[in-house]
Order: C-alpha cells, then structure tokens, then sequence
DNA sequence: TCTAGTCAGGGAACGCCGTTCGCGTCAAGC
DNA sequence: GCTTGACGCGAACGGCGTTCCCTGACTAGA
C-alpha cells in the first residue's frame, strides 16, 4: 500500500489498514513512528523546525525515505492534525451541560495544539474531509444539536469554533515564539506594549490610548474562553 | 534611513517619513512601489508566488535590491497588510447603527483580503504593534464603545473578529486555490462533499450524515455573516 | 572642469528547503 | 546458489530567503 493510497483511506470511509512492516530496517519505521518522531520535534522545537530533512535524520535516515510513508509535507501535516484529533475525547451529548461540553472540547483541542508550538498552521491549511478531523466535527455537531441548536446554525457554528481554535492557537504559538526570540529585541512583553498605546497621538489613537488597559488584558486563556462564551451564547 | 528604522517608525508614534528617492535607478524604486508591485503579483498569483526572487523580477531587478527597502520577508508581509488596513475606511461612530457599522469594517478588510489570495496568512503571523492595523483596532474599538459595549467585552471582541477575519479569508483563499487546480484530483465540490459525508458510515457518523446538507450550505459570504452577527449579537 | 570620495544597486553565492531519481543491497523463490 | 524483484536511501535538482562585496554613477570641493 503506498501512500497516495494511504491518504485517500484517511478520506475515505473504510477499513482500517494495519501498517505492513517493511523488510529491510532493523526497526522498520512505519507511519505511526514517523507522525510520533515529528510530534517530538514540533514539541521540542516547534513547526518550523520541522522539515523533512529534520525528520528524517530524528529518524536516522535520509528524506527520501519519509516519502515511502507519506505522500509530500502536507500530507504530513494532516497525519499531524489527524492524530491530535484522534486523542480528542468527544462526550456523549448531554442536553443539560451542552454549552458546558462545547467549552471542554474546544479547550481540548486548544490544549492539544499549543502543547506543539504552531501545528495549529497546518490545521488552518487542510481540507476538510480527514475522518479523524470529521471525528470532532461530528461529536460537536451532535453536542450543539442535542442542546437545541437548529441544524444550519449548528453547522456553522461548528465551523466557525474549529476556527476560532486554530487561529487562537496560532496566534499564541507566534507570541510565544516571539517571547522565546531573545534576538528580537522589539518584542514586549505587556507592560511595555500598554506604555507604546499610551504614547500613541491622541490626535488618531483616541481610544486605544485611553483603553490600553482592557487591550493588553488576559491571562491565561481569558480571551479564549471569552471568545467561544460568544459564540456559543449567541446560539 | 535604512529599513530597519523604517520598521520601527511604522511601529511607533511619529512623523510620516518621505521616501528619499534613490540616485541611481531610471525610475528610482521606492518602498510604495515595492508594496504596489508585491501586491500585484499576489493579486495574479496569490501570495505563495510572492518570493524575493519573484518581486525582484516584476521589478526588473535583482532580490539583493529589495533588501535596501525592506528588512527581509516577514517585513514585506507587514507592509502588504498594512497597505490593506490603510486603505479600510472607518465610519465616524453611530450608537444607532454600530452593529452594521462594525459587520461593514469586517467586510471590507475581508474583501480587501480576498483580493489578494493568501495575504491573510501574512496577516495572522503580524505582531499587533503596527500603525495601520492599530488604525482599524482604533477604529473598531471607538465604534463598539459608542455602541454600549463595555470597554474590556470591545477590546477583546475586537481581537477576536479581526482574527476570525484573518482566518476566514485564510480557508477561503485556500479552498479557491485548491478548486482551480486542475491536478489536485481529489478536490472536492459541494455536491461530491455532500455525497461523501453521506457516504460515511452510520455507526460512527451518525449526525454528520443525517446533516450533510447544512453542513455545506452556504453561498457567498453567508458563512462569514452568520459567524461575525454570532459573536456581535453576544455583545 | 577635473578628481576624489561616497554609497545605493545588484550579480553571485551560501545554506537551507521539499522532492525525485536511480543505484546498491538483500530476501524470497526456484 | 543463482536470479529476480522490491525497497531503503545517498545524492542531486531547482528554488527559497538572505548576505557579501564589487561596480560605477553621483556629489562636492578644488
């Protein structure tokens, strides 16, 4: 089974195809290794670091042997989002705590992507017909639906989250990465960035200057949490 | 004023600066004429053909070149970004009208994004510190504030749409991509999506099945529209 | 007018990237 | 034990962002 094949079973309902081992290594690599090998790099050194080349020799080989178990990077990248989805844990919809069971899926996801610094680029960049991406889609549609939602919303808002999460992840990854970059010597931290809104001109930057505070606000996931409130409240 | 400088006076608050001609070329080659240039080849290519090589060529001149206008590529995305939030017009606010005020700026930034297939990738990877996009942050942020909402709820809302924006345009720009290329066999239409989600199997797709066809209605920007009134009408 | 000094422009090269080709090797079948 | 075929992967390709440093036109002073 090569990999072309392989990833249009991803897409594809169907059986599940156990990994043939191949025959020469001495411990023979299969697919599952490689997307666990990638995930350490990303989690070591974040997506950028993550080349076929810096595979590869994590996997004390050459690049043109990743291309025996993978179609190109982006089919990479789906492995990647596909097994962080597959960890996801989706509850059996619960038409009392609904809004509650869309906040801790989202969470999950979120922590998921921000435990590998900037994978949440890849999940931007996907189609949307990954069974293991669909997985999720399917537990939050059934969630939203069983809380009363009207199926198009529903649909939509779906969409719309799954978003939401990945952008917010990536967003975070960057700043994180930026704040991690002793280099970078423009980088601030919040109180410095609250001193540049206050010394913006109060000729064009009015409010922004007088709201410097409620700008730079939020800890944690504050922002998060108040964002996906939005939403779902909205339903 | 070398383009570091340049950089920095884009982040901070300060005098315009006017480009100094440069001597030697017949048609001297200014920043504004490399960010018009960039964005006419992203407008013709989208924005994975804008390279340094690429706009040095559209420019009839060597990569080396653009390196005297511009600190390196992360630079360039600023600039084109900052070009599109300029050119988004922010209506004075009107307590009356400050949702349609908002769903209009959200619009414009989302169809001026669009013209350019890609550049909102470039726009998701900006530090939030420079002028132009806190120009329609400004903007934004005074037309909820008259609207009522209370100033941390319009800080972070702001931030939030302007990231769904970025985002939404990201997986639009991608989808069209992808439906004009012609090799990409396994794109999909809206009808063979349909056809696939119910295809999938009833045991572990149930709702996704049932629901195919909300799942991917939505002509034009109704999508878009559904997700930005969410999040407004929450306020 | 001539000349010396200055500095932006850009050709060429560097070290990466993703991807492909095809060679050498080894296991299975006869 | 030989043949055959499949497979791992070294090496190479074209293209990327970026930098080095030479070139040569312009400016200013004599």
């Amino acid at each position: 089974m090569n990999p072309r094949e392989r990833r249009a079973a991803r897409h594809r309902a169907g059986a599940e195809v156990a990994d043939a081992r191949p025959r020469r290594r001495a411990s023979p690599l299969t697919v599952e290794q490689v997307v666990d090998t990638a995930l350490e790099v990303v989690a070591a050194e974040g997506y950028e670091a993550l080349t076929m080349r810096r595979l590869a020799t994590a996997l004390d080989t050459g690049p043109a042997s990743l291309y025996a178990h993978v179609v190109n990077k982006a089919d990479l990248d789906e492995l990647l989002i596909g097994r962080l989805c597959r960890e996801v844990e989706l509850p059996a919809p619960d038409p009392a705590t609904w809004r509650e069971q869309i906040r801790a899926v989202c969470a999950a996801l979120r922590d998921r992507y921000l435990r590998y610094p900037g994978v949440s680029r890849a999940a931007l960049a996907m189609v949307p017909t990954d069974l293991e991406v669909l997985r999720v889609n399917e537990g939050m549609l059934a969630i939203l639906l069983a809380g009363g939602v009207a199926p198009r919303d529903a649909a939509w808002a779906c969409d719309a989250l799954l978003l939401y999460v990945s952008a917010y992840c990536l967003e975070v990854s960057i700043a994180r990465a930026r704040s991690g970059d002793a280099d970078a010597a423009w980088v601030l931290d919040r109180d410095e960035l609250v001193r540049r809104f206050e010394a913006l001109p109060a000729a064009t930057f009015p409010t922004v200057r007088r709201h410097a505070a409620e700008l730079t606000a939020g800890e944690g996931h504050e922002r998060f949490d108040f964002t996906v409130g939005l939403m779902i409240d909205g339903l």
